[in-house]
DNA sequence: CTAGGACCTGACACCGGTGTCAGGGGCAAA
DNA sequence: TTTGCCCCTGACACCGGTGTCAGGTCCTAG
């Protein structure tokens, strides 16, 4: 599929995706005029690309995770495996803040719920 | 306090406390020469700025918000209210989120682990 | 009184992902 | 062959939070 289609297919915009390839998250095989064309397999790539961005990851860490994400259960050298474990890490220290914030919320919401039932 | 100290007891730079007044989301005495001063109260409001930031929350979110959040158990007006409950909703989504990567990294670790030791 | 550190404002720069525009080519249906 | 849509590259702009520099003031210890 060309370009477009991609985009559509994923969400992304067409300019993304160009950058996704100019940063190696993404490749493509460009026909004689230079047009990209895609494979199926791309769109599950771009989706898994934006997931990661999605936490909080950068094309650069994406970069060097997304080759040895996308052949799975594929074992990875030591050097990806402690990147992804650093990211695992980054990803709980993220999720345990989340939880942390979600309570200081939620509960000014209860507190005005209460209030509002209390009139 | 002076703003180097609530800078110090806070992690955030000089110039990040100046610029969450300038947002509106910190507010100082000036003395008769325009140096800043805080109280006590300031350290956990600034903590509390930094902590809402880490969540992808944006300065204008969290100038409206800041004022009914501070003096807990407070009613808020429905507007803000609304808000609340968005932001509620954006956080337990990017908690979804978080989970779902997480699953997706860890089984990569997890595999390469296996074949490690199977070798 | 003076020196040195802390503070002030304003301005410009950076990052990283994205939007958008210009100027040009590819390609298929009519 | 023309029309209209899709694609190409390169460049500049934006956002939002932060760093940093310049040029100036304040204040406290010696």
């Amino acid at each position: 599929m060309r370009i477009g289609e991609l985009a559509e297919r994923t969400g992304a915009s067409v300019r993304s995706l160009r950058y996704y390839e100019k940063q190696g998250m993404l490749s493509s095989q460009r026909s004689a005029s230079g047009q990209r064309h895609y494979d199926e397999a791309a769109v599950e790539r771009v989706l898994l690309i934006r997931q990661l961005f999605a936490v909080g990851m950068n094309s650069r860490t994406i970069a060097e995770l997304l080759p040895h994400v996308v052949p799975s259960g594929q074992r990875c050298p030591p050097q990806v495996l402690r990147q992804l474990t650093a990211e695992l890490a980054r990803i709980d220290a993220q999720a345990e803040e989340l939880a942390r914030t979600r309570r200081t919320l939620n509960s000014m919401v209860e507190a005005t719920r209460k209030a509002m039932r209390d009139t």
